[in-house]
DNA sequence: AAACAGCAGATAATCATTATCAGAAGCAAA
DNA sequence: TTTGCTTCTGATAATGATTATCTGCTGTTT
């Protein structure tokens, strides 16, 4: 997604264009870390050294709130945002904390086990969230 | 699971027994809520005024280090505990925050997904935690 | 350019959770 | 049953992430 069509998003939902919405979100689409509020911060400081972190967590509800991104927490209980708000699965390290995306197309999957869900469930279901918890590459030794 | 299996289980593991830690247990085991540690601490402080909400947050995590519960989180990030180790699928309400199970057994629905993800990943993974995010009964009106 | 509404940054507040530590209590041995 | 050790509990404080408040600034429209 570029930037032009990100300002656009933006500004369709009578929302301001600004230099730190254009760079948070960048920082996002740039990286597959899923990193936390106060990682983004830290990687936009040296280039932005005026921006807060307050603004770096309003922006990303912000951006949440355009569904230009996804929000979702984990076992730490820290929140972790990606660029991707479609659903898609993630593997957590129980060591390191780290958060990857698991390839591969789990849409059908998904679907089944949402459809099962809606049909034994008396809740009105909107989306799920899949985590898968283990140790990553690096700390499996 | 009845009381003398909590206690030995503790006993086993070279814990004490303690009326706290059977009370928690019972609260959890008594109940379908999935509730937070506040929670637990609320229900139990009229029948134990002097339990504080520290010994609550301790004892659930001596209790899951056990294997007796487990613990989870939701989108509002605050721990949920459940009398329940083994892995099901929960409905967590967008509006209220209640948390329900999902009757059924999705057992081999969870297998397939984990089949995947192992194949997929890179990562050793060890478990995996399904929320299918909604409106509750109550609140769908 | 001007004027307005919304945004950024500084700061403080909040909330859940965990750490610390002294006294109380479970447990095993005597 | 009593003793003695060790772990646990409860009071309190600390921590850490996230959100609230407020003032000056800036994007946007005219
Ligand atoms: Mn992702
Ligand atoms: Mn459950
Ligand atoms: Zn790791
Ligand atoms: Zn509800």
């Amino acid at each position: 997604m570029k930037d032009k069509d990100v300002a656009q998003i933006l500004r369709d939902k009578g929302l301001r264009v600004t230099p730190q919405r254009i760079a948070i979100y960048e920082c996002l689409a740039g990286t597959t870390a899923h990193p936390t509020a106060e990682t983004v911060y830290q990687q936009l400081h040296s280039k932005y050294p005026s921006m807060s972190l307050n603004t770096v967590y309003k922006t990303l509800l912000v951006l949440e709130a355009a569904g230009l991104i996804q929000r979702f927490t984990t076992a730490d209980s820290v929140f972790r945002y990606d660029a991707n708000p479609a659903e898609h699965v993630h593997a957590v390290c129980l060591k390191c904390g780290r958060v990857s995306d698991v390839p591969g197309d789990f849409g059908e999957e998904l679907e089944r086990l949402r459809a099962k869900a809606v049909g034994n469930s008396d809740y009105n279901i909107r989306y799920s969230t899949l985590l898968v918890y283990g140790l990553c590459p690096e700390c499996k030794r």
